[in-house]
DNA sequence: TGTACCAGTGAATCAAATA
DNA sequence: GTATTTGATTCACTGGTAC
């Protein structure tokens, strides 16, 4: 069985030990020796920039990192509607003074990620708003070439509770080679495009929140890690970018996702973590996956549940205009659409389903299947056009 | 009709023309004039951020800016599977030398359109990967406050040819107030969630490219411009964060799809544009666009903009009786109505928000949608009682 | 053993008017 | 300027308990 590696970083001397041992330690930063072999399957508790510094150069054959965002909270708490209060990611390892340290920060750990790349290793890279431009930057800064970004559109994001602004439903990840001449970098094209009904897989991924039995818990019942990704999204990293027997390095490991999928998918890994509680459980967490027979690493089709289609959409695309007017089967209820895919009778407004209640006195109603525009003379129902809709989304869902 | 300004940059004196005239030049660089009326609903020719310096500061409720995304290119030309070659975007607008100098060139136009921006004014940039992470940094740096991240998920975005990475099917916009202390910015949340199922508006957005009868050609069936931008992209942004009646600035105008969507919904616009070619298809286009009428862009009400109703006004009505006990939705709390506007719960007296947080040992509760009386033996909301005084009142819906 | 209802929760840069 | 008051605001999913 692999080892955690765990120690402070000035404890080098007394705490390294063997690949049968569970504590080992991260070197202090600035030592960096000379090229040794790969802690494989292995988890370093320490300083990532270090860690990363006591590997040999070009050695590992992809770099998924999830690092910290910098959320810049304000001072109250948020509540929800209900009074609950929202658990915010507050930790102490989420705080920087300013946009240049974050910066500082940023350069560094990617400056040591690249120097551990092989010449066609690629590297991802997890954030949201307040840090994915910063980090984009620097990487172009650095000589890292960007291949995509990918958007993971959650199924299952938190709301908005004060209806400020858009819900934050996606994170950005981005997917770049160690530098423009890096031709050679692995990408299973044929896989994907099978696994998703034979159409080439896009940049925009539809995946649940990590939740349920695959959300570790403490003893107490609460969640180990605050921000613990799901093992689906570095699943289509992998199969995407690394081939079986590849070696992943996760400088931010924290409860081990990427090592737990590695495993599962053959890959080999190297997680480095800093707090001892996460590297612990991460540890436990990967001793108890099985990895799956070579012959079951094809990729999984992504399960496509309807996509839903908002009114709006149906005006943008154009196959109803603002302005025009909706009526019920038999015309006895006309409404108006108003551009913001809103309807309007007399001096009420409302969401289709609202106004479809409104006009007939029930508490609630169905837009789609009340309102009718003409065309042709005929009414036509407005849930053929969001069937429309749907069947030009094909695969997007 | 509203005039076109175009004029090359060292001909102000010359070329300044009337609103009437079809030609207006943009001032020099470095020319700052003092407050000035605004050039509504005109399109200017030249350099966007000398003409932004030439406008009042503080004079504009929206800007929407897509910039060059600074392409860079292959030296050779990609060619589809059956050898016909791919148009890219290789225009001279698009080139530049480094990442530093795109970034110079972020900062200064970024720096320009905050002058101008309202306090409470909000900023959109698309981009991709190419240009969107400098372009945010920079934004960040300036001191804007990042609202959303919004991805445009292309419906029918161009496959990736040679199979060497996901299909880029998304592009980026940030939205962003002009600084964290912005909190008074126009979001039309209740209109976004009506025409959308009557959940939130999420920050993945489904719209396809801008093809067929919207895409304008040239009389030699070509596309004027290489990256024109669907009505409907900018329909959703400006229906969201403007009002009718708003002036909406666009520094790199193009061929006016800002102007045109801004038009037929009622707001005012600038424009700014280099290209005299785009300049004159952009006025065309934009004098054949028809405004929707303005029933058709009235705004529903907020409930926050709605009149202010006092319980005591509620009492006075007649809707409750002084002396009546209400209850939460369960009868699990009880509270006495007293003829001033207060509610009693034993020796404690308050306000039906105040009492409402007392029963529950919240700190706060919002009264109006906590406290029910008894009707024809069901319980009401008061908030209930409180809609009916405001449709006395004259405020519809 | 279903079904219904209720409670909990996820990387959050989440108020505005009045005194 | 600060302090207080008023009062606006949630989606998809999981899991436990009641019936």
């Amino acid at each position: 069985m692999a080892s955690l590696r765990t120690a402070v970083a000035d404890t080098v001397a007394r705490k390294s030990v063997s690949r049968t041992g569970r504590l080992v330690s991260a070197p202090r930063m600035g030592l960096v020796p000379a090229a040794q072999r790969l802690p494989l399957d292995e988890i370093l508790v320490g300083d990532c920039i270090a860690a990363m510094n006591a590997l040999p150069a070009a050695s590992v054959d992809c770099v998924f990192a999830d690092p910290p965002y910098n959320l810049q909270l304000g001072d109250g708490s948020l509540l929800r509607p209900d009074q609950s209060r929202v658990d915010a990611v507050d930790d102490a390892w989420d705080q920087f003074s300013s946009f240049a340290a974050y910066d500082e920060f940023t350069r560094a750990w990617l400056t040591a990620a690249r120097r551990v790349m092989k010449p066609n290793a690629t590297l991802w890279v997890i954030g949201s708003y307040h840090n994915i431009f910063r980090v984009g930057s620097v990487l172009q800064d650095l000589g890292f070439w960007i291949l995509n970004d990918i958007v993971w559109r959650k199924a299952n994001p938190m709301p908005n509770f004060r209806g400020k602004r858009f819900t934050n439903a996606h994170e950005t990840l981005i997917w770049a080679s160690r530098s423009a001449e890096s031709k050679g970098y692995t990408f299973h094209y044929e896989a994907l495009k099978g696994g998703n009904d034979d159409v080439q897989m896009r940049s925009d991924w539809f995946i649940p929140l990590c939740t349920g039995d695959e959300r570790l818990k403490g003893a107490d019942g609460q969640k180990v890690h605050p921000t613990q990704k799901p093992e689906a999204l570095l699943a289509r990293t992998l199969l995407s970018a690394t081939n079986a027997g590849d070696v992943v390095l996760d400088p931010f490991f924290g409860t081990g996702t990427t090592g737990a999928v590695a495993k599962r998918l053959g890959r080999r890994f190297i997680g480095i973590e800093r707090e001892t509680v996460y590297a612990e459980a991460a540890r436990a967490r990967i001793d108890a996956v099985e990895p799956l027979s070579k012959a079951a690493l094809l990729v999984a089709p992504t399960k496509r549940a309807e996509p839903r289609v908002a009114f709006l959409s149906v005006i943008e695309a154009g196959h109803i205009r603002a302005g025009e007017i909706l009526t019920d089967a038999r015309g006895r209820h006309e409404a108006v659409v108003r551009p913001d895919g809103t309807l309007m009778v007399g001096p009420a407004m409302g969401s289709i389903h609202k106004i479809g209640a409104l006009v007939q006195g029930f508490p609630s109603c169905n837009g789609w299947d009340f309102w009718h525009a003409k065309r042709d003379g005929k009414l036509v129902l407005i849930d053929v056009f969001r069937g429309r809709m749907r069947a030009a989304m094909g695969s997007a869902a």
